[in-house]
RNA sequence: GGACGGGUGGGUGAGCGGUUAAAGCCAACAGACUGUAAAUCUGUCCCUCCUUGCGAGGUACGAAGGUUCGAAUCCUUCCCCGUCCA
């Protein structure tokens, strides 16, 4: 097979962009006839990966596919800062032992969809932590202060009277001198990385290296479909997580958003899904339909397609057809006398006895198919099977 | 260093000596309706106890003390945040 001409990559790589600066110097980079160096830096805070990270991932993926070298680069000393991206407030940093425990988490996760072979996994570390106080100084010696408040979310933080700790200005600095040392010809983040990213490309500038091409990929709202997916939100979806789950999460999202996560977790073109969207506004087709294939697809990237199939027939039977499900989790009955309540509350379908006293109230129990209401378990010689609102549990008598 | 302003439940944000476990909104959780989508409606939303009640206790309004019969509300000290001045 032919390797693709410098237009034909272009073409491949600039579809699912947000932004790409600037395209001119990409078509030179690419012209040089070697495999460019694409970085994407992550934060260690969050241990576990999300369909969020994925858009970006996907994008690496691209890369790689024309054979360039990218490089995953583990923030470890930027995350002892915190990057105050997005955030209103100061992140607290994290101890050295989380970050080295979440890193690893990180290495089993991507190459669900990155390519071992071309993948360089680094830490910034390695050349941020010899810098002595000095450097560091030096560093910052090549910034200016106005340029960093540039930043929006500085801005409006600035504006508002929120706070803004000094080593937080420093992280732009920190990204950017990564790239530096990496000698990287690409980076690439979400859409709230373009600040950082372009610092990189002055300060390359200023070790008299050709600035990197800046690719931003657009972020992925979380299941809500209001704020971004991440794990503090809690709107997100794990990579990791069961198939079941994540099938029933992508059930779960509004038609809307679907679309959305049509765009920009398939390769389903634009066309492709405005069509679909055509024929659900004209009825010929239930959008549920699309939904099922949706998550389909998405269980099928991470977990194979029987894997897809089987937790298609969970959904099924245990949430369509409210039947019980079959890896329903079975405990011995703790010592709650035939008190209701507080086995609820034992057994976790209730966070508390108040809380499982409101929810028998509520009459969002059931028990061996029954709604029960009252605070005294049904008399029954079998197991209890207890279902409150989508969670099962089940008694060993 | 000085002068002000502020810290309330998951988030906002009222309350500014007593019917205040603390309004409203958002989120969340359950129920109805559905395609367990959206929208809508209803209920719940600190903990514990039981005699399940417009029940009884215990905690709670940055922290610790104090004044009061009684404090989230007043006073003192401390911590934190911001603004202005230096």
């Amino acid at each position: 097979m032919a390797p693709p001409s410098v237009e034909e990559q272009i073409v491949y790589l600039k579809k699912g962009l947000a932004e790409l600066i600037r395209e001119e110097d990409l078509r030179e980079r690419l012209a040089l006839g070697r495999p460019l160096r694409v970085k994407a830096g992550f934060d260690p805070t969050a241990p576990d990966l999300h369909l969020g990270h994925t858009v970006l991932l996907r994008k690496m993926k691209h890369f790689q596919e024309l054979g360039h070298t990218v490089i995953f680069l583990i923030g470890d000393i930027t995350g002892l800062i915190g990057d105050p991206t997005g955030r209103n407030l100061t992140r607290p940093p994290m101890s050295r032992e989380e970050i080295k425990a979440n890193a690893e988490t990180y290495k089993t996760q991507v190459f669900k969809i990155l390519d071992p072979e071309k993948t360089e996994i680094r830490f910034n570390s390695e050349w941020l932590e010899p810098l002595q106080f000095i450097d560091v100084i030096r560093l910052c010696g090549r910034y200016t202060v106005a340029r960093l408040l540039e930043r929006d979310d500085f801005q409006k933080r600035y504006r508002e009277g929120a706070p803004i700790s000094v080593h937080e200005l420093l992280y732009p600095l920190a990204q950017g001198y990564d790239s530096v040392r990496l000698r990287c010809d690409v980076e690439m983040g979400g859409t709230d990385q373009k600040f950082n990213l372009l610092v990189g490309r002055e300060l390359q500038r200023d070790y008299e290296q050709p600035p990197q091409i800046v690719a931003t990929t657009p972020l992925l709202e979380g299941l809500d479909g209001i704020d971004k997916m991440s794990k503090s939100k809690g709107n997100y979806i794990g990579i990791a997580e069961p198939p079941k789950v994540m099938f029933r999460k992508v059930l779960q999202i509004s038609d809307e958003l679907m679309y959305r996560y049509y765009e920009l977790l398939t390769s389903d073109s634009l066309a492709e899904i405005a069509q679909m969207k055509a024929r659900h506004a004209r009825g010929e087709q239930n959008p549920m339909e699309s939904k099922f294939e949706l998550a389909r697809r998405i269980v099928g990237d991470f977990h194979g397609a029987a894997a897809a199939a089987q937790a298609r027939e969970d959904f099924r039977r245990e949430v369509q057809q409210h039947q019980v499900p079959a890896d329903i989790e079975t405990l011995p009955m703790p010592d709650v006398g035939r008190r209701a309540d507080k086995l609820l509350a034992h057994i976790g379908l209730a966070e508390s006895v108040s809380d499982a006293v409101r929810k028998l109230k509520a009459g969002a129990v059931e028990i061996n198919g029954v709604r029960h209401s009252g605070l005294v378990l049904p008399a029954t010689n079998g197991d209890l099977t207890i279902r409150v609102g989508k969670k099962w549990k089940r008694v060993r008598a």
